[in-house]
DNA sequence: CGATTCTTTGAAAACAGTCAATCTGTGTGG
DNA sequence: CCACACAGATTGACTGTTTTCAAAGAATCG
Protein backbone atom coordinates (compact mmCIF):
# COMPACT_ATOMS: atom_id res chain seq x y z
CA UNK A 1 0.00 0.00 0.00
CA UNK A 2 2.80 2.45 -0.04
CA UNK A 3 2.87 2.46 -3.90
CA UNK A 4 -0.36 4.53 -3.09
CA UNK A 5 2.10 7.01 -0.90
CA UNK A 6 4.83 7.05 -3.80
CA UNK A 7 2.15 7.85 -6.19
CA UNK A 8 0.57 10.98 -4.33
CA UNK A 9 3.93 12.21 -3.63
CA UNK A 10 5.87 11.72 -6.66
CA UNK A 11 2.65 13.53 -8.28
CA UNK A 12 2.94 16.84 -6.13
CA UNK A 13 6.72 16.87 -6.14
CA UNK A 14 9.86 15.66 -8.37
CA UNK A 15 12.05 13.61 -5.44
CA UNK A 16 15.47 11.74 -6.54
CA UNK A 17 15.36 8.13 -5.81
CA UNK A 18 17.68 9.05 -2.75
CA UNK A 19 14.65 10.86 -1.27
CA UNK A 20 12.14 8.50 -1.61
CA UNK A 21 14.38 6.04 -0.28
CA UNK A 22 14.58 8.28 2.76
CA UNK A 23 11.14 8.78 2.93
CA UNK A 24 10.18 5.05 2.62
CA UNK A 25 12.75 4.23 5.65
CA UNK A 26 10.62 6.38 8.10
CA UNK A 27 6.73 5.29 6.78
CA UNK A 28 5.13 2.55 9.19
CA UNK A 29 2.12 0.41 7.68
CA UNK A 30 -0.21 0.07 9.64
CA UNK A 31 -3.94 -1.97 9.11
CA UNK A 32 -6.95 -0.79 11.15
CA UNK A 33 -9.79 -2.88 11.51
CA UNK A 34 -13.67 -1.15 11.12
CA UNK A 35 -13.88 0.84 14.73
CA UNK A 36 -10.60 0.13 15.80
CA UNK A 37 -8.74 3.62 16.94
CA UNK A 38 -5.94 5.25 15.59
CA UNK A 39 -5.72 7.65 18.32
CA UNK A 40 -7.60 7.38 21.55
CA UNK A 41 -8.69 11.06 23.67
CA UNK A 42 -6.11 11.69 26.50
CA UNK A 43 -3.05 10.10 24.71
CA UNK A 44 -0.51 12.14 23.10
CA UNK A 45 -0.07 11.75 19.34
CA UNK A 46 3.48 11.74 17.72
CA UNK A 47 2.64 10.90 14.27
CA UNK A 48 1.81 11.89 10.60
CA UNK A 49 -0.45 9.92 9.40
CA UNK A 50 -1.34 9.40 5.95
CA UNK A 51 -4.09 7.02 4.59
CA UNK A 52 -3.44 4.67 1.84
CA UNK A 53 -6.70 2.59 1.77
CA UNK A 54 -9.99 3.21 4.08
CA UNK A 55 -11.68 6.20 5.73
CA UNK A 56 -11.06 7.60 9.41
CA UNK A 57 -12.66 9.74 11.45
CA UNK A 58 -11.58 12.03 13.72
CA UNK A 59 -13.67 13.44 17.01
CA UNK A 60 -14.65 14.93 20.33
CA UNK A 61 -17.24 13.80 23.09
CA UNK A 62 -18.64 16.15 24.64
CA UNK A 63 -20.26 15.78 28.32
CA UNK A 64 -23.34 14.25 27.04
CA UNK A 65 -21.29 11.91 25.74
CA UNK A 66 -22.55 13.17 22.35
CA UNK A 67 -19.74 12.86 19.36
CA UNK A 68 -18.91 16.01 17.31
CA UNK A 69 -16.87 14.35 14.49
CA UNK A 70 -14.71 17.27 13.04
CA UNK A 71 -12.94 15.37 9.68
CA UNK A 72 -13.39 12.29 7.79
CA UNK A 73 -10.08 11.59 6.30
CA UNK A 74 -10.48 8.82 3.16
CA UNK A 75 -7.35 7.54 1.09
CA UNK A 76 -4.88 10.22 0.00
CA UNK A 77 -5.20 12.64 2.66
CA UNK A 78 -4.13 13.04 6.09
CA UNK A 79 -5.50 12.31 9.54
CA UNK A 80 -3.96 13.37 12.73
CA UNK A 81 -3.79 15.63 15.85
CA UNK A 82 -1.89 18.47 15.60
CA UNK A 83 -2.61 20.23 18.64
CA UNK A 84 -1.45 17.17 20.50
CA UNK A 85 1.73 16.58 18.40
CA UNK A 86 3.04 20.44 18.47
CA UNK A 87 2.44 21.35 21.93
CA UNK A 88 2.49 17.35 23.42
CA UNK A 89 -0.29 17.52 25.08
CA UNK A 90 -3.20 14.68 25.60
CA UNK A 91 -5.36 14.62 22.34
CA UNK A 92 -8.87 16.23 22.80
CA UNK A 93 -10.09 14.10 20.17
CA UNK A 94 -10.21 10.32 19.12
CA UNK A 95 -9.44 8.97 15.71
CA UNK A 96 -10.82 5.50 14.21
CA UNK A 97 -11.77 3.56 11.29
CA UNK A 98 -14.73 3.68 9.67
CA UNK A 99 -13.91 0.99 7.26
CA UNK A 100 -10.97 -1.23 6.92
CA UNK A 101 -8.33 1.21 6.45
CA UNK A 102 -4.86 1.35 6.10
CA UNK A 103 -2.23 4.57 7.06
CA UNK A 104 1.00 5.32 6.86
CA UNK A 105 3.10 6.71 10.09
CA UNK A 106 5.64 9.11 10.02
CA UNK A 107 6.98 9.75 13.38
CA UNK A 108 7.14 13.44 14.12
CA UNK A 109 10.86 13.88 14.21
CA UNK A 110 11.32 11.34 10.53
CA UNK A 111 8.99 14.06 9.79
CA UNK A 112 10.38 17.27 10.98
CA UNK A 113 13.90 15.37 9.52
CA UNK A 114 12.03 14.53 6.04
CA UNK A 115 11.22 18.22 6.42
CA UNK A 116 14.51 19.49 6.61
CA UNK A 117 16.13 17.35 4.35
CA UNK A 118 14.27 17.61 1.15
CA UNK A 119 13.38 21.12 0.44
CA UNK A 120 10.37 19.72 -1.63
CA UNK A 121 8.78 17.93 0.82
CA UNK A 122 8.76 20.95 2.83
CA UNK A 123 6.89 22.77 -0.07
CA UNK A 124 4.15 19.90 -0.34
CA UNK A 125 3.99 20.32 3.65
CA UNK A 126 3.02 23.83 3.77
CA UNK A 127 1.11 23.55 0.91
CA UNK A 128 -1.37 20.86 2.88
CA UNK A 129 -1.05 23.40 5.43
CA UNK A 130 -2.36 26.09 4.01
CA UNK A 131 -4.90 23.89 1.87
CA UNK A 132 -6.32 22.39 5.50
CA UNK A 133 -6.37 26.64 6.96
CA UNK A 134 -8.52 27.61 3.77
CA UNK A 135 -11.04 24.23 3.94
CA UNK A 136 -11.35 25.10 7.58
CA UNK A 137 -12.03 28.50 6.90
CA UNK A 138 -14.87 27.20 4.58
CA UNK A 139 -16.30 25.05 6.91
CA UNK A 140 -16.47 27.85 9.71
CA UNK A 141 -18.35 29.81 7.22
CA UNK A 142 -21.35 27.12 6.26
CA UNK A 143 -21.47 25.99 10.05
CA UNK A 144 -22.20 29.62 11.19
CA UNK A 145 -24.24 30.90 8.08
CA UNK A 146 -26.21 27.60 6.67
CA UNK A 147 -29.50 26.27 7.46
CA UNK A 148 -29.37 22.12 7.69
CA UNK A 149 -30.24 21.64 4.36
CA UNK A 150 -28.23 24.04 3.07
CA UNK A 151 -25.28 22.44 5.08
CA UNK A 152 -26.12 18.70 3.66
CA UNK A 153 -26.40 20.22 -0.10
CA UNK A 154 -23.28 21.69 0.32
CA UNK A 155 -21.46 18.47 2.09
CA UNK A 156 -22.96 16.43 -1.25
CA UNK A 157 -21.68 18.79 -3.30
CA UNK A 158 -18.24 19.73 -1.80
CA UNK A 159 -17.68 15.46 -1.26
CA UNK A 160 -19.90 13.70 -3.70
CA UNK A 161 -18.03 10.35 -3.38
CA UNK A 162 -18.48 10.49 1.76
CA UNK A 163 -21.66 11.76 1.48
CA UNK A 164 -22.95 7.84 1.09
CA UNK A 165 -19.67 6.50 1.96
CA UNK A 166 -20.04 7.31 5.66
CA UNK A 167 -22.89 6.53 7.83
CA UNK A 168 -25.86 8.98 8.47
CA UNK A 169 -25.58 9.56 12.03
CA UNK A 170 -21.87 10.15 11.38
CA UNK A 171 -22.44 12.76 8.68
CA UNK A 172 -24.85 14.51 11.07
CA UNK A 173 -22.20 14.49 13.20
CA UNK A 174 -19.93 16.12 11.12
CA UNK A 175 -22.71 18.75 9.79
CA UNK A 176 -23.65 19.92 13.27
CA UNK A 177 -27.32 18.26 13.61
CA UNK A 178 -28.98 15.06 15.05
CA UNK A 179 -29.85 12.42 12.68
CA UNK A 180 -33.20 12.95 12.93
CA UNK A 181 -33.13 16.50 11.24
CA UNK A 182 -30.24 15.16 8.96
CA UNK A 183 -33.39 12.39 8.00
CA UNK A 184 -35.59 14.88 7.57
CA UNK A 185 -33.62 17.41 5.38
CA UNK A 186 -33.34 14.86 2.85
CA UNK A 187 -36.54 13.71 2.23
CA UNK A 188 -37.42 17.61 1.40
CA UNK A 189 -33.85 17.30 -0.53
CA UNK A 190 -35.28 14.33 -2.49
CA UNK A 191 -38.63 15.62 -3.50
CA UNK A 192 -37.21 18.35 -5.18
CA UNK B 1 3.91 51.63 14.68
CA UNK B 2 6.59 49.34 12.82
CA UNK B 3 8.11 49.07 16.32
CA UNK B 4 5.09 46.71 17.04
CA UNK B 5 6.08 44.91 14.69
CA UNK B 6 9.77 44.65 15.17
CA UNK B 7 9.00 43.84 19.14
CA UNK B 8 6.69 41.09 17.72
CA UNK B 9 9.38 39.10 15.20
CA UNK B 10 12.36 39.74 17.53
CA UNK B 11 10.32 38.41 21.06
CA UNK B 12 9.33 35.52 18.63
CA UNK B 13 12.86 34.93 16.67
CA UNK B 14 16.43 36.08 16.97
CA UNK B 15 17.09 37.92 13.75
CA UNK B 16 21.00 39.55 12.99
CA UNK B 17 20.45 43.34 12.28
CA UNK B 18 20.49 43.27 8.58
CA UNK B 19 17.85 40.70 8.78
CA UNK B 20 15.40 43.41 10.22
CA UNK B 21 16.26 45.81 8.29
CA UNK B 22 15.91 43.36 5.00
CA UNK B 23 11.97 42.85 6.62
CA UNK B 24 11.64 46.63 7.20
CA UNK B 25 12.82 47.46 3.74
CA UNK B 26 9.89 45.99 2.50
CA UNK B 27 7.30 46.29 4.82
CA UNK B 28 4.08 49.08 3.44
CA UNK B 29 2.45 50.85 6.65
CA UNK B 30 -1.20 51.90 6.08
CA UNK B 31 -3.91 53.81 8.30
CA UNK B 32 -6.90 52.63 7.98
CA UNK B 33 -10.23 54.83 9.40
CA UNK B 34 -12.72 52.89 11.31
CA UNK B 35 -15.21 51.52 8.58
CA UNK B 36 -12.30 51.94 5.38
CA UNK B 37 -11.74 48.64 3.50
CA UNK B 38 -8.55 46.91 3.32
CA UNK B 39 -10.04 44.44 1.12
CA UNK B 40 -13.32 44.15 -1.01
CA UNK B 41 -15.31 41.32 -1.89
CA UNK B 42 -14.18 40.14 -5.72
CA UNK B 43 -10.58 42.04 -5.60
CA UNK B 44 -7.58 39.53 -5.36
CA UNK B 45 -5.28 40.08 -2.31
CA UNK B 46 -1.66 40.52 -2.41
CA UNK B 47 -0.58 40.71 0.87
CA UNK B 48 0.56 39.68 3.87
CA UNK B 49 -0.89 42.10 6.46
CA UNK B 50 -0.08 42.07 10.29
CA UNK B 51 -1.66 44.87 12.63
CA UNK B 52 0.30 46.75 14.88
CA UNK B 53 -2.67 48.99 15.95
CA UNK B 54 -6.60 48.87 15.95
CA UNK B 55 -9.33 45.56 14.89
CA UNK B 56 -10.02 44.47 11.71
CA UNK B 57 -12.57 41.71 10.45
CA UNK B 58 -12.80 39.51 7.71
CA UNK B 59 -16.44 39.04 6.41
CA UNK B 60 -18.64 37.34 3.53
CA UNK B 61 -22.25 38.98 2.48
CA UNK B 62 -24.61 35.84 1.78
CA UNK B 63 -27.40 36.10 -0.83
CA UNK B 64 -30.03 37.71 2.02
CA UNK B 65 -27.20 40.53 2.46
CA UNK B 66 -26.52 38.86 5.50
CA UNK B 67 -22.69 39.40 7.38
CA UNK B 68 -20.99 36.50 8.25
CA UNK B 69 -17.76 37.16 10.23
CA UNK B 70 -15.32 34.98 9.65
CA UNK B 71 -12.02 36.31 11.65
CA UNK B 72 -11.42 39.29 13.97
CA UNK B 73 -7.93 40.67 14.25
CA UNK B 74 -6.57 42.90 16.30
CA UNK B 75 -2.75 43.98 16.90
CA UNK B 76 -0.04 42.02 16.86
CA UNK B 77 -1.95 39.50 15.16
CA UNK B 78 -2.48 38.65 11.15
CA UNK B 79 -5.33 39.18 8.29
CA UNK B 80 -5.59 38.84 4.93
CA UNK B 81 -7.34 36.21 2.50
CA UNK B 82 -5.20 33.63 1.93
CA UNK B 83 -7.29 31.61 -0.39
CA UNK B 84 -6.99 34.46 -2.91
CA UNK B 85 -3.59 35.39 -2.00
CA UNK B 86 -2.58 32.12 -2.94
CA UNK B 87 -4.47 31.16 -5.71
CA UNK B 88 -4.53 34.50 -7.42
CA UNK B 89 -8.43 34.33 -7.65
CA UNK B 90 -10.82 37.00 -6.40
CA UNK B 91 -11.44 37.17 -3.03
CA UNK B 92 -15.07 36.11 -1.34
CA UNK B 93 -14.14 38.09 1.43
CA UNK B 94 -14.31 41.79 2.72
CA UNK B 95 -11.54 42.86 5.37
CA UNK B 96 -12.48 46.17 6.76
CA UNK B 97 -11.73 48.67 9.85
CA UNK B 98 -13.78 48.34 12.85
CA UNK B 99 -11.85 50.63 14.58
CA UNK B 100 -8.96 53.16 12.83
CA UNK B 101 -6.49 51.29 12.80
CA UNK B 102 -2.29 50.82 11.26
CA UNK B 103 -1.39 47.84 9.47
CA UNK B 104 1.89 46.56 7.80
CA UNK B 105 1.37 45.26 4.12
CA UNK B 106 4.01 43.18 2.96
CA UNK B 107 3.72 42.02 -0.93
CA UNK B 108 3.65 38.22 -1.71
CA UNK B 109 6.65 38.43 -3.64
CA UNK B 110 8.26 40.23 -0.56
CA UNK B 111 6.92 37.79 1.83
CA UNK B 112 8.53 35.07 0.16
CA UNK B 113 11.74 36.08 -0.42
CA UNK B 114 11.97 36.68 3.28
CA UNK B 115 10.59 33.26 3.63
CA UNK B 116 13.63 31.92 1.17
CA UNK B 117 16.32 34.22 2.57
CA UNK B 118 15.40 34.30 6.48
CA UNK B 119 14.87 30.68 8.39
CA UNK B 120 13.74 31.85 11.20
CA UNK B 121 11.16 33.89 9.70
CA UNK B 122 10.08 30.63 7.96
CA UNK B 123 9.67 29.21 11.28
CA UNK B 124 7.82 31.93 12.47
CA UNK B 125 5.29 32.00 9.47
CA UNK B 126 5.23 28.22 9.92
CA UNK B 127 4.37 28.06 13.90
CA UNK B 128 1.67 30.72 12.83
CA UNK B 129 0.19 28.80 10.09
CA UNK B 130 -0.07 26.16 12.61
CA UNK B 131 -1.88 27.93 15.35
CA UNK B 132 -4.11 28.95 12.89
CA UNK B 133 -5.27 25.50 11.76
CA UNK B 134 -5.15 24.39 15.23
CA UNK B 135 -7.70 27.35 16.19
CA UNK B 136 -9.70 26.97 13.13
CA UNK B 137 -10.25 23.39 14.41
CA UNK B 138 -11.81 24.41 17.72
CA UNK B 139 -13.95 27.49 16.36
CA UNK B 140 -15.89 24.50 14.11
CA UNK B 141 -15.92 22.59 17.01
CA UNK B 142 -17.50 25.04 19.20
CA UNK B 143 -19.83 25.90 15.94
CA UNK B 144 -21.17 22.05 15.47
CA UNK B 145 -21.24 21.35 19.43
CA UNK B 146 -22.10 24.23 21.43
CA UNK B 147 -25.69 26.17 21.90
CA UNK B 148 -25.60 30.02 21.06
CA UNK B 149 -25.21 30.81 25.20
CA UNK B 150 -22.30 28.11 25.33
CA UNK B 151 -21.27 30.27 21.94
CA UNK B 152 -21.26 33.33 23.48
CA UNK B 153 -19.25 32.37 26.89
CA UNK B 154 -16.88 30.77 25.11
CA UNK B 155 -16.06 33.67 23.29
CA UNK B 156 -15.80 35.82 26.47
CA UNK B 157 -13.45 33.44 27.73
CA UNK B 158 -10.98 33.17 25.28
CA UNK B 159 -11.25 36.14 23.75
CA UNK B 160 -11.74 38.51 27.23
CA UNK B 161 -10.86 41.97 26.16
CA UNK B 162 -12.71 41.50 22.52
CA UNK B 163 -15.48 40.84 23.71
CA UNK B 164 -16.12 44.16 24.71
CA UNK B 165 -14.87 46.09 21.94
CA UNK B 166 -16.38 44.71 18.82
CA UNK B 167 -19.94 45.88 18.54
CA UNK B 168 -22.36 43.22 19.44
CA UNK B 169 -24.16 42.58 16.28
CA UNK B 170 -20.46 41.80 14.91
CA UNK B 171 -20.06 39.29 18.01
CA UNK B 172 -23.24 37.90 17.02
CA UNK B 173 -22.38 37.44 13.13
CA UNK B 174 -18.72 35.54 14.18
CA UNK B 175 -20.96 33.60 16.81
CA UNK B 176 -23.50 32.90 13.86
CA UNK B 177 -26.41 33.80 15.72
CA UNK B 178 -28.76 36.62 14.71
CA UNK B 179 -28.33 40.20 17.34
CA UNK B 180 -31.43 39.36 19.01
CA UNK B 181 -30.55 36.26 20.36
CA UNK B 182 -27.35 37.18 20.89
CA UNK B 183 -29.03 40.32 23.07
CA UNK B 184 -31.27 37.74 25.08
CA UNK B 185 -28.46 35.89 25.76
CA UNK B 186 -26.61 38.18 27.51
CA UNK B 187 -29.73 38.66 29.72
CA UNK B 188 -29.66 35.39 30.83
CA UNK B 189 -25.71 35.05 31.64
CA UNK B 190 -25.89 38.09 33.24
CA UNK B 191 -28.23 37.28 35.97
CA UNK B 192 -26.20 34.53 37.10
C1' DC C 1 -28.94 68.69 19.06
C1' DG C 2 -30.88 65.77 15.43
C1' DA C 3 -30.28 61.75 12.72
C1' DT C 4 -28.66 57.46 12.26
C1' DT C 5 -27.27 53.21 13.76
C1' DC C 6 -27.11 49.82 17.38
C1' DT C 7 -29.27 47.28 20.99
C1' DT C 8 -32.97 45.57 23.36
C1' DT C 9 -37.64 43.80 23.96
C1' DG C 10 -41.93 41.48 22.65
C1' DA C 11 -44.83 38.29 20.12
C1' DA C 12 -45.32 34.94 16.58
C1' DA C 13 -43.40 31.68 13.37
C1' DA C 14 -39.91 28.63 11.71
C1' DC C 15 -36.56 25.53 12.74
C1' DA C 16 -34.07 22.01 14.98
C1' DG C 17 -33.91 18.92 18.98
C1' DT C 18 -35.86 15.26 21.96
C1' DC C 19 -38.14 11.12 22.99
C1' DA C 20 -40.32 7.05 21.61
C1' DA C 21 -41.71 3.77 18.23
C1' DT C 22 -41.19 1.57 13.91
C1' DC C 23 -38.76 0.17 9.95
C1' DT C 24 -34.54 -1.40 7.58
C1' DG C 25 -30.51 -3.59 6.72
C1' DT C 26 -26.49 -6.09 8.24
C1' DG C 27 -23.97 -9.50 10.38
C1' DT C 28 -23.81 -13.51 13.45
C1' DG C 29 -24.62 -17.84 15.40
C1' DG C 30 -27.32 -21.82 15.22
C1' DC D 1 -28.70 -20.77 4.75
C1' DC D 2 -31.97 -19.02 7.71
C1' DA D 3 -33.55 -16.65 11.69
C1' DC D 4 -32.62 -13.62 14.95
C1' DA D 5 -30.46 -9.82 17.22
C1' DC D 6 -28.71 -5.47 16.84
C1' DA D 7 -27.50 -1.13 15.27
C1' DG D 8 -28.76 2.42 12.20
C1' DA D 9 -32.29 5.08 9.86
C1' DT D 10 -36.72 6.88 9.61
C1' DT D 11 -41.13 8.67 11.24
C1' DG D 12 -44.35 11.01 14.38
C1' DA D 13 -45.67 13.99 18.13
C1' DC D 14 -43.99 17.21 21.09
C1' DT D 15 -40.78 20.58 23.19
C1' DG D 16 -37.50 24.03 23.16
C1' DT D 17 -34.54 27.15 20.92
C1' DT D 18 -33.60 30.45 17.51
C1' DT D 19 -35.24 33.44 13.96
C1' DT D 20 -38.16 36.85 12.13
C1' DC D 21 -40.61 41.00 12.18
C1' DA D 22 -41.82 45.09 14.42
C1' DA D 23 -41.14 48.66 17.63
C1' DA D 24 -39.06 51.10 21.42
C1' DG D 25 -34.97 52.57 23.90
C1' DA D 26 -29.88 53.70 23.96
C1' DA D 27 -25.77 55.15 22.13
C1' DT D 28 -22.96 57.40 18.68
C1' DC D 29 -21.59 60.69 15.24
C1' DG D 30 -21.61 64.59 12.59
Amino acid sequence: MIAVFKKYITEKVTLTEQEWTLIQSVCIERKLRKQQYLLQEGDVWHYNAFITKGCLRRYRIDDKGVEHILQFSVENWWAGDRDSLINGTPSKYSIDAIEDSVVILIRKEDFDMLVNRIPEFRNLVNIILEKSLIASQERIHDAISLTAEEKYLGFVERYPGLSNRVPRRMLASYLGVTPETLSRVRQVVMKK
